[in-house]
DNA sequence: GGCACACTGGAAACCGCTTTCCTGGAGGTC
DNA sequence: GACCTCCAGGAAAGCGGTTTCCAGTGTGCC
């Protein structure tokens, strides 16, 4: 391995002169000796080696990003984004999943923390226990209180920089137009309690509904994912308008419905949540609500790396999107 | 920042009896010490400073993986893979996207290379350009070179381990499982013609026709992505069957047809190449060759990981699977 | 009882780089 | 011409760990 050292020597100058020229300064170096030293770097094939820059900078430029599931298109998105982001701003992004392990989430952060990353990135939604969520904060606190950046994705419940999408005014806003539909009886595929982006969604769906005098909707709950809304797919029994607290979920929901030989929109309308880029081709397209999901991935990372003093909430509002698996009642 | 000494000034030990405690080493260390390390190390809140590890050991925990795009599904998938594969090996992952610009591979093996990573997963498509390969083959040396283990999966182009799906093979069998049905005129939406993977799949099919004394298909170049497809199928003619050498396109194709109301599989069969999960769901259900990717990018890691002299290539066969969305002719 | 040996604990060298502090020379001013 | 300032270059002190080497102690064996 060629350090700084073997290439110092070779220039003929010291460490701190082959330093200064090839890792950046505020300090000036003269032309020659500069040029002897790009050249000997150059000759020698030197790498920087990073370990040894974050130890003497006392700063890393790498940033550690926490999903649950990569291949859910939803934290690929988000992850993207970040990513993105962190590209712009030359910094290397170290990537954690979960796979929906919350214990995993607290592990992650704190080997994150061990390495000294600039800033942490918690993408997906918190889960509803209050020992998980307490041991997270500890972790997290011991990590801020080094000096590292924290942002979030998800729900506001860490007393971080938080993107938050507008899942319960989301799923609302989108209960307001399927009722103007005529649709009265509702189901809804709730996704498993604990979760809070699906209970946010179930929630704001349910109030929506029972604010315009509607009948209580049938709530079935299951996993968050593609077979979780298959499954309840099975259960919606009457209802002529489903709702899937996410995307994928709508997709497995359309598959049994497929399956069974009902028709969508004809016999039941179906609709979900995030606008999932890779789901668009669907037939029947889905109905959803739009999450900018790439630039809220982007804009947590903005929050983490801006300094700010009081933690900042930022509501992302969720636009409703009306396509052709809904149709209208009556 | 509590440090090492911190704790072992706390615990009234030397530097080294801590470091003996806390991160491992092959020295026994006497119970009460052990107990008293511990202890101020829980107190203290201790988190060993992994970038000051990394230098003194000369190994990182750490290994790159480098792909084109994140929200594509087949890129998540082999990354998921290699990703689980490194959680078993207590390994952190530091992701990179290129955004399929070659340059930016180059970069990112420097800049992993001065990170130190254990291993360098490269994971996607060569590009047919001799210039490029010769450079991202030097940056790789370089890295080698210092004792960095390499493995891409995609084309045995670089001289190091690779996990190598049968592109041509695969393509090949599908072929000759669609001329089966009966299909005589085909058209190929070949993507890029610099990708070595849209070639090789291009070049299997075509040529398994060819042997089959069938006419030549059409070849349509274009992007490697949905609108890829999406376009290239505006262009395919008289075919009665269409290979997408990817799902993604393939997807653009039939939403392409159905909006000109070209019944698929009816009027038109269409096949992609992949398999990818998250389009299962698609109707009509897309004729694939199935790779399986999660396993994929774990044995990339594993042979990056094993010490091997010479470079293995490990060829993974695809499966065809017959979907709805191919059709017998006559 | 004496001696070799295994083993635990600590001092200190080192990993590769950054940065402070110091030195000497060039240039400017009165 | 003396004095001051400014600046390029180098020596060396860290950054926070790991590990080698050494010393001291307790144990086993003859």
């Amino acid at each position: 391995m060629v350090t700084l050292e073997d290439v110092a020597k070779q220039a003929g100058v010291s460490l701190a002169t082959a330093s200064r020229v090839l890792n950046g300064s505020t300090r000036q170096v003269g032309a020659d000796l500069r040029a002897r030293v790009e050249r000997a770097a150059y000759e020698l094939g030197y790498r920087a080696n990073i370990a040894a820059q974050t130890l003497a900078r006392g700063a890393s430029n790498v940033i550690g990003i926490v999903v649950h599931d990569l291949t859910d298109p939803y934290f690929a998105a988000l992850a993207d984004g970040a990513m993105r982001a962190a590209a712009g701003e030359n910094l290397l992004v170290m990537v954690g999943t979960t796979h929906r392990d919350p214990e995993q989430e607290i592990a992650y952060v704190a080997t994150l923390n061990a390495q000294r990353v600039r800033a942490v990135l918690l993408v997906g939604s918190r889960v509803a226990d209050p020992g998980v969520t307490e041991r997270l904060r500890g972790e997290l606190d011991r990590y801020q209180a080094s000096g590292g950046r924290v942002a979030c994705v998800g729900q506001d419940l860490l007393g971080v920089d938080t993107v938050a999408p507008a899942n319960y005014e989301g799923a609302a806003a989108l209960a307001r137009s399927l009722a103007e539909l005529g649709h009265t009886r509702f189901a809804i595929l709730a996704g498993p309690p604990h979760l809070m982006t699906a209970r946010d969604r179930c929630a704001g769906f349910a109030s929506a509904l029972a604010e315009l005098g509607l009948p209580e909707p049938r709530v079935i709950q299951g996993p968050f994912d593609r077979d979780g809304g298959y499954r309840a797919a099975q259960e919606t029994g009457e209802a002529t308008c489903v709702f899937a607290v996410n995307d994928v979920m709508a997709v497995g929901a359309l598959a049994a419905y497929r399956e069974r030989g009902i028709r969508v929109p004809d016999d039941v309308s179906v609709a979900g949540f995030d606008d999932i880029a890779t789901l668009r081709d669907q037939v029947p397209a889905l109905t959803t609500v739009r999450l900018p999901l790439q630039d809220m991935g982007a804009r947590a990372l903005e929050l983490a790396l801006a300094a700010g003093e009081e933690p900042t909430v930022e509501q992302v509002a969720g636009e409703v999107v009306l396509r052709e698996s809904v149709r209208a009642v009556r």
